[in-house]
DNA sequence: TGGCTGACTTTCG
DNA sequence: ACGAAAGCCAGCC
């Protein structure tokens, strides 16, 4: 907060948006809301535009995982284990930083969105 | 102004 | 099949 970020490009924006657009219960990957975007899409990206999101409420980022459902990010919460136990609220199974089902669970915006 | 960093992904060995 | 390295792009110092 106190307007560090105040979303310089519109990248940023996007990503939030796309990842407020996940469905409760569902979770996506970096490389398809990068590549979603398709501004500059880069996977990195998207998990550094997460940094921005990093205490928002409105972005969650809890579900947004790696490739492989693998909760790499955990540890920028506020604590490594609030993202594993939001997932789990959510109805996501976790396995330690793993989810379980990630195929089934894998939200793909470019997909789902249906452009 | 220039350069480093980073919550990933893909390909070569 | 597994391991390591490079690529990607934008924000921040």
């Amino acid at each position: 907060m106190t307007k560090y970020s105040q979303k310089t490009t519109n990248f940023f924006d996007d990503v939030y948006e796309v990842v407020r657009l996940i469905p409760h219960g569902r979770v996506s990957s970096y490389g398809a809301i990068a590549k979603y975007i398709g501004s500059g899409g880069s996977a990195r990206m998207v998990g550094w535009a997460m940094n921005g999101c990093a205490g928002r409420d409105d972005v969650p980022a809890h579900r947004v995982v790696n490739i492989v459902g693998l909760l790499t990010g955990k540890m920028h919460f506020e604590t490594p284990f609030s993202m594993a136990e939001k997932l789990e609220s959510e109805g996501v199974k976790v396995e330690g930083d793993q989810i379980i089902g990630f195929n089934k669970l894998h939200w793909d915006p470019a997909q789902e969105l249906a452009l």
